[in-house]
DNA sequence: TGATGTTTACTATAATATAACGATAGGAAT
DNA sequence: ATTCCTATCGTTATATTATAGTAAACATCA
């Protein structure tokens, strides 16, 4: 049984709209375009291929546009940025507040998987608040070769 | 009793001279130049304030030189890049092989330290290992406050 | 000394990202 | 409906980060 990926891109644009209409936030047809390209597979996608992909041969959509659109994807916890690829991916978690996942990036294929590994988070947590560090944000990736291309 | 950066600088260079030496490497002026001015504070540094810095009116050095020289120092781990600022910090832990650092960035004061959360990642390893993952190179950020900053 | 590999230098350009400002659209209050 | 306000979208220009490709200098050693 293959992937059904339509199903991950709308059942994405379907818990943004709720969490959009929850919080009084305007998922505008821009937003939602972006949001669907970067959902488009489960690679990481770049800026400027959202940006040419949105563009045609009579209208060239500009970077402030596709950056900003990120930008307010990002903050709603929609997308993420992973900064090793400079390069984004869609959140299947969304809807949780608390959101502990880290990335795992196969170098071959290139596919990102976010997963839960909510004890390592916490020994980091409780690791620099003992050293007296607050406000902790941990942003974990990984890279590694994935079941399928080794 | 204040912190005194010489003895990282000095120490730094000591050991990266010590470990070219035995791995049968060059740490010509160039690439000594080059770590000396990561390590020149424990905040990360960019790129082109390294080019800026090694320049003069009469010389102006360029983006390549620097950036393969932050490569040869990268692979040999004396200095770590952070993803999420696109800068470079000194690697106070160049000697030991298995190097499994995560990065804390002071939001306020932008220092940096690296520090070992050996159980964080062990939890990772196990937690992707199980999943059929090989190849684990886990990178590990964390924006937080430090203590002086809170 | 000549052959070979490594390091440095330079030109050019690619790739990623933001500042600043103007135009437009959607809602809220009157 | 009109006005006002704010959020969103659009555009120009430019900043920032990074690499490709090629040539020169230098080190090593047969």
């Amino acid at each position: 049984m293959p992937h059904q990926h339509t199903h991950c891109i709308n059942g994405a644009l379907h818990t943004a709209e709720k969490i959009c209409s929850e919080k009084g936030l305007r998922l505008t047809p821009l937003r939602k375009q972006v949001l669907e390209l970067v959902w488009a597979d489960h690679k990481a996608v770049k800026a400027y291929d959202i940006i040419e992909k949105m563009s045609t041969h009579t209208h060239e959509v500009k970077p402030p546009i596709v950056y900003r659109t990120l930008d307010f994807l990002l903050e709603n916890n929609f997308i993420h940025k992973l900064h090793s690829e400079n390069a984004f991916i869609g959140c299947p978690h969304s809807e949780s507040d608390d959101h502990k996942a880290i990335f795992v990036i196969c170098k071959k294929c290139m596919t990102v998987e976010e997963t839960l590994v909510p004890e390592a988070i916490s020994s980091i947590e409780k690791n620099l608040s003992d050293k007296g560090y607050t406000q902790l944000q941990p942003h974990i990736e990984v890279s590694a070769l994935c079941k399928n291309c080794a």
